[in-house]
DNA sequence: TTTTTTATACCCCAAAGATGCCATTGTTTG
DNA sequence: CAAACAATGGCATCTTTGGGGTATAAAAAA
């Protein structure tokens, strides 16, 4: 049996997800609240297994709520339930510890589904959430500038982002310091820098070097 | 009607993939290949609504196959599929463009019902790869430690990363120069560096000093 | 084949950096 | 109030770095 316990301002609403959820045999609701402000107070009484938050509630946000649950009892599913598509509330809660994020507007067995998942896989996005996802990852700066560097100036790069003097790093790879010294030129004119921190912030900037 | 590729090296596999879409009156799997060598081709002369693409092939790799069908044709819808739950290929994948992100082991209705959220939503995680994008946000904001970099200390660390030199650090700061060393030896001692790269490297680690 | 690139190495030299020790003036805090 | 901290500046010293060359052998490309 599945401790659920549901937080949602609309009482139609909570009601209606509530009389959803008993319709599952293995679920039970064993607490439903109009604002999550004693949330800590309250899960810590009904031990939850899952915690369906609304976002927007009166007195304390949504998302400070996830947070709060995973303190108090990690292993408690945190399920978030919006309206919104909103993307900075979105990465808040899932940054958070949310364990799935659903719309509103979601149909009740497509509900029941995600919930589902969350129990047995411990995560789901319904897909519009799964497209703000995606759209994140995408939108990523991985317009990586190929700066032509050859193996070893990479090599050389990486041992300079380390904090490698150029004395430590001809030791590591065994060669005069006067070669490391040409391969950091190299790499300086290539990069188009003209000292070691640029290189550096510019290595890291774009990934290059370390793998 | 939606017109599909498959690209999956497996022959069984992709025989039983086409033969699992065939069940849909609306899907059509327009063509089926067992590598991407010609994946440019192939989607320009098909002109397919989904592609599937293993990501583990002989060849091209499904990765790279991702990004070749973006370009050529934005709007074509690509999933993954693939028996790994390799991190790495994961987010590559997402970052490349595809819209979903399918395991092998997911059970044949799971299977399509998640390529119906493609095609309606346009994207759709199964729950264990939504499980590692979880991860992957609640891994983000990183424990930033506080090193006690007093205003001053935030300012002139921001202009090492910039690639100042002590000279020019102290002009924009209209400072001496023996000030600005005297800063920067603070701002070595309280991170534990002991040269300007190190500083740089530690501070955009930990996204000090800029904003 | 010849040319270019890559990795190696050496020379010189001036500028920049790292670090030692010192001092003065405010501000904050125990 | 005294102590600690912050920001400023100075002096000296030694190391590291960045930039200018030149050169050679091997590998890769033209």
């Amino acid at each position: 049996m599945l401790r659920i316990v549901i937080y949602e301002d609309n009482d139609q609403l909570r009601k209606s997800t509530q009389l959803l959820l008993h319709t599952q045999t293995d679920y039970e609701v064993v607490g439903s609240f109009e604002h999550a402000n004693e949330i800590v107070g309250d899960i810590n009484q009904l031990k939850p297994d899952l915690v369906i938050l609304d976002i927007d509630m009166p007195g304390r946000k949504g998302t400070e709520a996830v947070a709060l649950v995973k303190a108090a009892r990690p292993a408690t599913l945190v399920v978030m339930h919006t309206v919104f598509e909103d993307d900075e509330k979105l990465f808040t809660s899932l940054c958070a510890g949310a364990n799935g994020y659903i719309l509103k507007k979601t149909a009740p067995q497509k509900f029941l589904q995600y919930i589902d998942e969350v129990v047995n896989a411990g995560a789901s996005f319904s897909p519009g959430i799964a497209q703000k996802v995606l759209k994140y990852f995408q939108s990523q700066p991985q317009t990586a500038p190929d700066f032509h560097l050859t193996e070893r100036e990479k090599q050389i790069l990486q041992l300079l982002v380390q904090g490698h003097t150029y004395k430590a790093i001809s030791a590591e790879l065994n060669i005069a310091l006067d070669t490391s010294r040409k391969h950091i030129r190299h790499i300086y004119e290539k990069l188009h820098v003209s000292c070691g921190r640029q290189a550096v912030a510019l290595a890291l900037k774009h990934k290059l070097s370390n793998q």
